[in-house]
DNA sequence: AATGATCGTCACATACATGTCACAAAAGGC
DNA sequence: GCCTTTTGTGACATGTATGTGACGATCATT
């Protein structure tokens, strides 16, 4: 699964920096340009999976890009968000007819964009992603929802499943009960470190075969990690 | 893989004790003061990795500090943290664009802003979970908290473990046991320096090997040593 | 309303790691 | 060589982390 791609048009040198700075840190690949007419050249040439798009930039204007990226088969589907100053709902509501995806009004948190891009490419993406992972014995197929190991199929509750997956993303790393529930609980669940444990024995129970040994790795005082066995 | 470091700028003292325990019980290295212009200071000697920063603080405001942190280029890349009271909306707003990262509003749960420093500092530094090193015949991997000399792999206690590491991020170099109790169990561990000497012991077990010298050094009435044998 | 699956939490059992001590062994100083 | 200081080593009580079964809550399905 490559790194999706961004690409953002804003004339605000800071906020562009600092949004370029935060989505490179969540992995993705930033194209940056203040400039309208440069941003349909970017789009056309590098086929972002995203537009974030500043309303009030240089060039043509922001929402003479949305119109033509529309426009142009290329870049038809790729979802556009809008940055719009509070308060200009009509430029807003504009934006969302001429093909915006979602809109998000400044001052904004870069938490609260960051957050609505990934529901955006979760929605896009699941076709991307689509592909199978397999570590060791153990195969996932994320888009049948199914695991099987030495070819028999697996039956695990849905924590169970993405806590799997999320191993077997980062075969052979350790994490820490922490760094788990915000994988796969989400980084904002209010959980107990514990529970992790109690789901790592279900995943264990649930993946367990005659003569296979156990994947999961207990790291003492340090986490769990899935072992390519 | 030194620990990474952290700046706290908080003018209400429980809180900041409660930060300062709770982040250290998480392996960071905690600074921290309550006072504006010394935490300017701080961050020029200091070079931490992140900085959380109170808005309302003595001496100078939280805003100044969170400009001239950004202004003077040795610290312009450090991720900031604003804590703001719940309400001051304005405040937050101005904070992100003077150049904070991300915001919380109190009050906040130390596990929540735990996660979210560890998602910042997960995506800043990957090089601190990344890699390998190795010195003789020894090869440690912090990702995988694994150890191996020669191709086997060693199974170590975790104070071991991070016992090696810290001798094998300065291979060669002597240390006295007051060094390596700070670096190794914490700065405010209270803790016999006989100690050290226990889990030398272990760490020698650990990692002894048929036909491979002991690459732990005794320096007499100075400390230990790694040896790149 | 009833069923069943799944979830998060708890309590208890177990396994392991820890820090300290007491004594043995070794290394210097003279 | 003798004495003092320093380090090595095994044992042990204690603390801490993890494994595991059970329970009630929740939610979707019927």
């Amino acid at each position: 699964m490559k790194q999706p791609r961004l690409l953002l048009v804003e004339d605000d040198p800071a906020l562009a920096e600092l949004l370029e700075f935060r989505f490179q840190a969540e992995g993705y690949t930033v194209l940056s340009t203040p400039d309208g007419d440069e941003a349909l050249l970017l789009a056309a040439e590098e086929a972002p999976d995203l537009v974030l798009l500043d309303w009030m930039i240089e060039g043509t204007s922001g929402i003479e890009v949305c119109r033509r990226l529309r426009r142009d088969k290329a870049t038809a589907h790729v979802p556009i968000i809008m940055l719009t100053a509070r308060g200009a709902e009509d430029d807003m509501i504009r934006g969302l007819e001429t093909g915006a995806d979602d809109y998000i009004t400044k001052p904004f948190s870069p938490r609260e964009l960051i957050a609505r891009v990934s529901a955006i490419m979760r929605r896009i993406r699941p076709a991307l992603a689509g592909e199978q992972i397999t570590v060791g014995d153990l195969t996932l197929d994320a888009t049948a929802h199914k695991v099987t190991r030495k070819g028999t199929i697996l039956a695990l509750g849905p924590t169970e499943f993405r806590l799997l997956k999320f191993f077997m993303e980062h075969p052979g790393r350790v994490f820490s009960r922490g760094q788990l529930l915000d994988a796969v609980w989400g980084t904002d669940s209010d959980i107990e470190l514990r529970t992790v444990d109690v789901h790592i024995r279900r995943l264990r129970k649930g993946i367990e075969l005659e003569g296979a040994v156990d994947p999961v790795r207990t790291v003492r005082s340090a986490g769990y990690a899935l072992e390519a066995v």
